[in-house]
DNA sequence: TATTTGTATTATGATAAATCATACAAAGAG
DNA sequence: CTCTTTGTATGATTTATCATAATACAAATA
């Protein structure tokens, strides 16, 4: 699992965190139940403060990707809640975005396209790179 | 065309008053050509400062939907530029929205359904939905 | 015991966001 | 010309956010 900081982005460092995991899971580089870094490990690798990545962390276990404790540390969730379709903001968002690629000139078969390029990056179990949270300082 | 602004909303007003023009573009609500409220009398309409209205208004112009000046006041774009494809913010936020889903179990023809439904929702002009902002005079 | 863990607390500085009150110049109407 | 309306520039204020920092603490572990 890389992590890349982009620098002058305008999202802000704990939720650049958040997203990637969320991808991460998401795509499967994460595995359930799979651990992640201590809030201090990450925050070092990355030269950020653990506070921010403790908020990442606040906010990935407060969403119920995450579990964290002192006992088991931070994990990936083994099963998450299966609900009933988008969620109101996520559909709001869609929205948002489906009006301004029309404006721009986007067909829905164009749109589509891209919605299947990323739900085909479903990321196998690769034992290889099983447990690796590798870490890349802000580029670009 | 009116404007609907939610109380407890994170998005900022300004924010959601350019998206809701936004959208009311893309649906057809609002027409090319077609002259949007003053700033002073959307900012009265709802109950704001002139300012903040001036700042959507501001991004609108800026980001190419909307022309504004003292000879015209405030107009929707006859054209648009057609670009090729989503903008790279656009591809980022879909591709998190996908990832948000598909961890909810949304499967992608459930999530190509939520496309289609908005891409469908396009309204062509109507005679009887013409009610336009509510003080607008449609001056030439 | 000593260390590591997540986490709570509080503080601080920097920056941005949001709204508002004015004022001004350009344009049009009378 | 005068008066009004227009978008807009300016500055102020208030609030919110972000990241950092310095701790401390309880639970688990080596």
């Amino acid at each position: 699992m890389v992590i890349i900081l982009q620098d002058g982005s305008e999202v802000p460092v704990f939720k650049q965190i958040r997203n990637q995991i969320v991808m991460g899971i998401s795509d499967g580089r994460l595995q359930p139940g799979e651990r992640l870094p201590t809030v201090r490990a990450l925050a070092e690798e990355i030269g950020i403060n653990s506070m921010t990545v403790n908020k990442a962390y606040q906010l990935l276990k407060q969403e119920g990707y995450i579990m964290a404790d002192r006992r088991n540390g931070v994990r990936v969730r083994e099963s998450f809640v299966e609900a009933a379709g988008l969620s109101p903001e996520a559909e709001e968002q869609l929205h948002r975005l489906i009006s301004e690629a029309r404006i721009r000139g986007v067909t829905r078969d164009e749109f589509v396209e891209v919605v299947d390029r990323y739900f085909a990056a479903t990321q196998q179990k690769d034992e290889g790179m099983q447990g690796n949270f590798k870490l890349m300082p802000e580029g670009l």
